[in-house]
DNA sequence: TATGAATGAGTGTTCATTCAT
DNA sequence: AATGAATGAACACTCATTCAT
């Protein structure tokens, strides 16, 4: 009988380095960048701290490739969605329900795009594969935009990138302020009711705006 | 005999707690809480370090004390726009308005905001000052969508906290998120035109969503 | 009666300035720039290792401050010889005489030196100060020199500076390279002995070097 | 059946050794001991980090190799020179000559007798073959100096120690200071007619020491 | 013989904060 | 009210060295 052994996971390389990656992006979301510690960061991910720098070069390009990973793993969720498959209405619906989903289950996502943009978007320049993601992105939502117009169901001249920041900071809003939100608003953002009428309020938003 | 005068205000309480108050929020809105330094917030305001601590006990309440300011220089000027006079559907769109020129026009005030929401809100706890003027807020536009209904223009049902927050975020998030969305959209979030485009887009949103 | 009171040593800017400035000087010397340690400079001076940063700006500023002072420690002492009341003779072998004891009372000068050197000199650029020391104490051998060769005790046509040099290198190669020195030739460099025969040395040396 | 051959040299333990020394003695040259890193030695060894520790034991260690060999570099030179068959004053002539050459020639000679040195020996110590070069290396100038007291030439009494020493120190202490000597001097020490001047004024030296 | 991965102790530097006046 | 000096803990980053293969 051949009995499976453990892995030692030590001295892999690319585990070592996905772990480091993992670490951070969880604690570059919590603290941001000024906020986050290395050593916090080399101690989540069971690793030497020089290894960081060793993968890395240095706390601001370890943050770089958090953003990008962070970006390339929406878009590649976005694309997995499969929208050319539906109907135009409810292509966009879903595409609204994924957003809030995708927002909700990788609250890290949200506070990491603050940071990049906090600091600017220096971190994320000249991305290749960044861009070349988003401008598939932007085509599939011009392509449900086109054929819900050439069905008659949505209004003609809605500019594609318009209509995704909507969809996006609709939900993104809400949820990154949630804190400020719930202080203000005397009301829990985060409760399961909220979340329902939130996100049936923001369908009923995208589809007001498209709908012929 | 003439007494050399002490310059008069060398020693102003109020005028140095002002320079540190303007300073920490510029510190604060450009580089996070993390990221500020006290240093650079003395030098700023043309103060002491030590004063800081004598005015406001330390960075974080420092922090606090420039949030709750923001926030209630934000309802303050919304309270003068005394939408009240004016009918309801020019009401909103002047609501609108007025939003996105706010967040344009204070820059620092969105990334307050999200450095509050990055601390999960504790700088923001228990401020009853804050609280009132966010209820007297939500009346004003709960005011303003009930004269909507009954002159027939707006349709029922229509929660005012769910409608502020999305005529916040279409705002807010194509603001803050200038920098990655002009990266990633390979276009000048910020040039005229741009801006022209998104105001009209999002006055077209919202009305969309609650004309009858 | 006044008794007079200690100075509380605390809260001295130049004192501490001063102190910094002395423990930096026998690290350097002792360790070179790179094996020096800030932290123990700092534990050498009694003071807090912020301090290092506050009064010189980080380690190689504080290299240069020292290296600065030594060169001028040296050129002060050489003003002080008045070499210029002395016959031409006299006033040579004194000066041969004072810059062997200077590098014996002040060995960190000898390594100070190799270590900027070692650097290629970058640490002493521009400094005025030093440069307008160095032709005092130029202009001052070579007036020996004419003195000599006006009262015929010294032959003509002797390159003022190739002449210091000589008199730096017979003294101070035989004293930093005494350790090598020692094993390599088996013989006690530092002895009372051997120091008093190689003075005598180098005064021959330069005395017929010179001597018409 | 024809066996696959292991490439040639591919793994040739002298080769890798010889390189090593050669880019640590390069290295600590340029850096010091302290200054120097492990990591770019092997680096520029086209060696792995691991085979220093291997091949010398560590740092140190290393160092320690370097400088015998640099030693003993030398003094194979020197030997090479032949003086015994010139006559003393063309034999003391060449002497500086080869001096002053092999300085120039090989710069890394000079920083690392003085990096020697700021550690005080302690890497010099018991080596035998070192002290054996040294003798034989002293034997030879005392044999010069012998003959040409029997020639006549040169005046009696002259430790051949302190002469060695003198015609190192002249060339030395110009070459290894020649940053802070070109800066505080105002003159480039090592433009081609500053270095003629210099062997000049150095053979003049040795000469008018020695001679009768 | 050779190597890439990994490490812990340090290394220069910075920070928010307090002290003494 | 205001200040410059001082501090200790922490910070990002580096190093010589060892491990596992």
């Amino acid at each position: 009988m051949r009995v499976v052994e453990e892995q030692p996971r030590a001295r892999d390389a690319n585990a070592t380095r996905a772990r480091i990656l993992a670490a951070a992006k969880s604690e570059f979301a919590r603290l941001g960048l000024a906020g986050a510690r290395v050593d916090e960061i080399a101690r989540h991910a069971c690793a030497n701290k020089r290894m960081i720098y060793h993968y890395f070069g240095g706390k601001e390009d370890l943050f770089r490739a958090v953003l990008v990973e962070a970006y390339l793993d929406i878009r590649n969720a976005e694309q997995e969605l499969e929208l050319g498959h539906l109907p135009p209405r409810e292509a966009l619906e879903r595409l609204v329900r994924f957003t809030w989903a995708y927002y909700l289950d990788n609250p890290e996502f949200i506070t990491l795009v603050n940071s990049a943009n906090l600091h600017r978007g220096k971190h994320l320049e000249k991305s290749e594969r960044l861009r070349t993601a988003s401008r598939r992105f932007v085509s599939m939502v011009q392509e449900i935009l086109d054929r819900g117009v050439a069905d008659g169901v949505f209004r003609p001249g809605i500019d594609p990138v318009q209509l995704n920041i909507t969809i996006a900071a609709i939900g993104y809003y809400y949820l990154t302020n949630r804190f400020t939100g719930t202080i203000l608003f005397e009301r829990d953002f985060m409760e399961d009711k909220a979340l329902e009428d939130r996100l049936a309020f923001n369908i009923d938003t995208v589809l007001r705006l498209v709908l012929a």
